[in-house]
RNA sequence: GAAGUUGGUCAGGCAAUCGCUGCUGAAUCGGUUUACCGAUUCAGGAGAGGAAAGUCCGGGCUCCACAGAGCAGAGUGCCAGGUAACGCCUGGGCAGUGUAAACUGACGGCCAGUGCAGCAGAGAGUAUACCGCCGAUGGCCCGCAAGCUUGUCUUGUUGGCACAGGUAAGGGUGAAAGGGUGCGGUAAGAGCGCACCGCGCGUCUGGUAACAGUUCGUGGCAUGGUAAACCCCACUCGGAGCAAGACCAAAUAGGUUCCCAUUGGCGUGGCUCGCGUUGGGAACGGGUAGGUUGCUUGAACCCUGGAGCGAUUCAGGGUCUAGAUGAAUGAUUGUCGCUUCUUCGGAGGUAACAGAACCCGGCUUAUCGACCAACUUCACAC
């Protein structure tokens, strides 16, 4: 199937795209370096974004680096979302976090996000463990 | 071999798998008769740097007159050359540092003018007299001699005082005390005089020049420091920037009211002129902030040869080498190389600085290392 692959149609392209996420996110998961906001859409399939705030990465190389991992950890794990509108921000943690640190964190907020989900449209039936 | 100086090259390599962004080709679908445009799939091939950085200079390009005149303002500043241009580069001069290879340098002018200089010191730019030296000359005192007008007299003279005054040799202060050494000279001294050295000016020689040499003449002689002080001199500079600018769809439309007005308003962002354009401003109400282009063939790179000490340039041949835009250039694995530890089985790390945004030329700053070339000093061998 296609869920390793990141065309453009995936991405947040447009101001009004991250307005309609900032302006009322359905779920949202984080860490002290990383948060998620998300709101459902109506096209099948789940949607990327990417705020990396020069405030908390100063070099170009460290924003590029996030952005990166980020994006690779979403085409792997896009398949479990469904059809979501995802924004991810960077916090001022996450530049001092090496690359296998941050994948695993990421990987492990999708799980998180996913759950959430889960929970807000039906706290009865959650039966995790 | 050791230490060092300068210049240059590289910025882990290869393979596999999965992704991302352009480009080329093919197929399918849609708009459609075709051309052409868009979407999807497949194949091929390309995809960060030496600094992409800081945005400190210089250009190209775009718009405003084909960028024009004056003033203001800014910049540059030994000389010559290179270049599209530069505040860059090359070569040379001068000064300083280093045993040397080499390196460093806002390096025009304060004998155009004005200004400034803390502390110390007597005195700091028309020099100056604190100590010291002298006191020839004038003054005062003691003694002696002579004269006569016999006086608190005059003249001469040995000595003394340091009062007037002289002095820039010596001491002291200072970053700096207004050429240096010697001889003469003098009361003591002094370019006061002379010799040599130094310096200025003119001249001559070498050099395109900066400058150097010192032939000859000349001046007793400084032209103290500061121009990242005003300033003077020479040269350069119009302004804004790819969010420039152009186009498409939609739309600043169209409308109402008020005010000002062709010696006016706007373009035009220092001011004046000039030039272009022609109504401008405010309020009410209404509407949008999508796409294409500019956008990569360029003062381009590589090779060979010619010119030049060199920067560079000329000729011939070859190559096409990122164009993103909520912003691609990545991840994983294997292997080789390098490297750290080692119980020699192996285990670990893969580096530093750092990410294109219209494009070039420089400068500056950051930086793990590896390699190459030339040169210097020391040691050893021949």
């Amino acid at each position: 199937m296609t869920n390793s692959v990141f065309p453009r149609q995936v991405r947040l392209l447009t101001a009004g795209d991250y307005r309609r996420v900032f302006s009322r996110a359905d779920s949202k998961a984080q860490t002290s370096e990383i948060l998620i906001l998300a709101r459902r859409n109506e096209l099948g399939y789940s949607r990327l974004g990417l705020v990396v705030a020069k405030k908390h990465a100063k070099r170009a190389v460290d924003r590029n680096e996030i952005k990166r991992i980020v994006r690779e950890s979403f085409r792997h794990h896009q398949s479990e979302l469904e059809n979501f509108d995802c924004v991810v921000l960077s916090r001022s943690g996450a530049k001092d976090l090496d690359k296998v640190q941050l994948r695993n964190m990421v990987d492990q907020l999708w799980t998180r996000l996913r759950r959430k989900r889960h929970g807000s449209r039906a706290p009865q039936k959650r039966k995790t463990a």
